[in-house]
DNA sequence: AACGGTGCGGTACCGCGTACCATCGAGACG
DNA sequence: CGTCTCGATGGTACGCGGTACCGCACCGTT
C-alpha cells in the first residue's frame, strides 16, 4: 500500500505541519502521528526534530571533503572551489520547493536559523582548511585563507538566497559571476621574481586620478 | 556574608563545573546548588544553561548597533566599521582568562560552538547591512556588502582565536593589520565620473608583466 | 502595624531525546 | 510446515531543559 519509505513521509509531515501550525506549535509526536509511524520511529531515523527538514548534510559534506581532497594541483585550486561551491548549490536548487520552504522556516524561527548558520560554518571550515593548505605556510597566509573562505561561502548564500526568493532564474550562472568577483578579489599577482618598471597605458572610463589611485592599493596590498 | 551578586556566583559556578564534569554531565541543577540558589533562580537571570557562560551578547550587539547607526559621514564609514570591530575585540580580552575557558569549552563542545557560530552571525547581520546602506543601491553592491562583512568579522574573529591561544599579545595592532588587508581587498576608486586615458609609470620590485596582471584584475573588479 | 513591591524557592508540567524491552513479519533452514 | 533469527517497529519509562504558577520572606512607605 503505502510504497513511500518511512524517511519520506516524516519529512512531508514534518514540512506540512510546520507550515500549518508552526515549528514550536508541532511536537514529535504530531509529525510521527501524521506520517503514520510510533515517536521512536522518528528518533531512529532522524537526530532531532530540527534534523527531518533539513537535508543530509553529512553525506553533502563528505561529498565536499572529497572533491576537494582530489584536487591536489595548485593551478586548479580555484577551479576545484569553484566547481564544489556550484555543486553545492546545484544539490539545493534541485530541491526546489523544499528548499524554499524550508528558507521560509529558517527566516522566521530562530532555532532553524541558527542551525542553517551552524552547518554552513562546517562548510566554511572545510573550504578554509583546503585554501589553507593552497596557500601554504607563507605569513599572512591563515588570515588570507579565512577571508576568502569566508567569501567564498558568502557568495554562495548571497546567490542561493536570491534564488530561493525569486531574485534569479539563472543561480548557476549568477554564482559563477559571484566566484569570478570572489577570485579577483584575493588574486595575487604572478610570482615573477624579476624587478623592473612597468609602464602601463590604458584607457578608462574613469579618471585617471581615480585609477592610479586603484592601482597604488592593488599593489600595496601585496607588499 | 556573601556581596558576590547572584549573577556572578552563577557565571563562577557554571565555569568551574564544566570544567570540571564537562558540560553535558553538569546539570541546571549542579550550577543552581553550588551557587547556592533554587534552580528556578538560575533561569530567572539567564534564559538557558548556555547563557551563563555567554557574555552579555544583546547588550553588546546594541552598543554595536549604536555605534554604526551613529556614524554617516561616508568617508567615515570604514573607519566606524574598524574601530567597532576593535571595539568587541577589546570586551573579549578584557576578559582574560574567563574568555580562554570559554574558548576551550566552545572548542570542545559542539553545542556550545554552534552558539557562538549563531552569535558571530548576528554581529554579521549589523556590519552587512551598515556596509549596504554605506555602499548605496549599485549592482552587485549587495554581494560586496556580504563579502565585506563576512571578511571583517572573519578578520576580528582570526585575531581574537590567535589572542585566545595565545599567540599573540599585542590583538589590537594585530586586528588593524588584519582590518588594512579587508579594506585594501574592497577599496574601490575614488567615484570621479570623467573619461579618460591613464598613463602610469611605477617603479616595482616584480616583473612588469605581473604588475600588468595585477592592474587588469584590479580595473576589472570596478566594472 | 498594615501595605505593596521585589527577589527567591518549590512544585508541577510540557516536550525533546535516550534507553530498554516486547513485538511482528520476512526469510533461512531443518 | 514449524522454528529460529534478524531487522524494523512500537511502547514505556526516565533524565533534563525550560516555563508557569504559587507561596514566602524581606524590604521601605504610610
Amino acid at each position: 500500500m503505502t510504497a513511500i519509505p518511512v524517511r519520506d513521509r516524516l519529512v512531508d509531515a514534518a514540512f506540512a505541519l510546520f507550515d500549518e501550525r508552526g515549528y514550536e506549535q508541532t511536537t514529535a509526536d504530531d509529525i510521527a502521528d501524521r506520517a503514520g509511524v510510533g515517536r521512536t520511529t522518528l528518533f531512529r531515523h532522524y537526530r532531532s526534530k530540527e534534523d527531518v527538514i533539513f537535508p543530509d548534510h553529512d553525506r553533502l559534506l563528505a561529498i565536499v571533503k572529497e572533491r576537494l581532497a582530489t584536487a591536489s594541483k595548485a593551478d586548479t585550486a580555484i577551479v576545484a572551489v569553484t566547481e564544489t561551491v556550484r555543486l553545492v548549490l546545484l544539490r539545493y536548487v534541485e530541491e526546489g520547493d523544499r528548499a524554499r520552504l524550508r528558507y521560509a522556516l529558517t527566516s522566521r524561527i530562530a532555532t532553524l536559523r541558527d542551525r542553517e548558520i551552524a552547518t554552513v560554518a562546517r562548510y566554511q571550515r572545510l573550504f578554509r582548511e583546503f585554501i589553507a593548505e593552497w596557500m601554504g605556510p607563507a605569513p599572512g597566509a591563515a588570515l588570507r585563507a579565512e577571508l576568502m573562505a569566508a567569501a567564498v561561502v558568502s557568495a554562495h548564500n548571497h546567490v542561493l538566497r536570491r534564488w530561493l526568493r525569486r531574485d534569479t532564474t539563472e543561480p548557476a550562472a549568477e554564482l559563477d559571476a559571484a566566484m569570478t568577483e570572489v577570485v579577483s578579489l584575493f588574486a595575487e599577482p604572478s610570482g615573477g621574481k624579476s624587478n623592473g618598471t612597468a609602464v602601463i597605458v590604458l584607457h578608462d572610463q574613469r579618471d585617471p586620478e581615480a585609477v592610479a589611485a586603484t592601482i597604488r592599493r592593488a599593489l600595496r596590498q601585496r607588499s
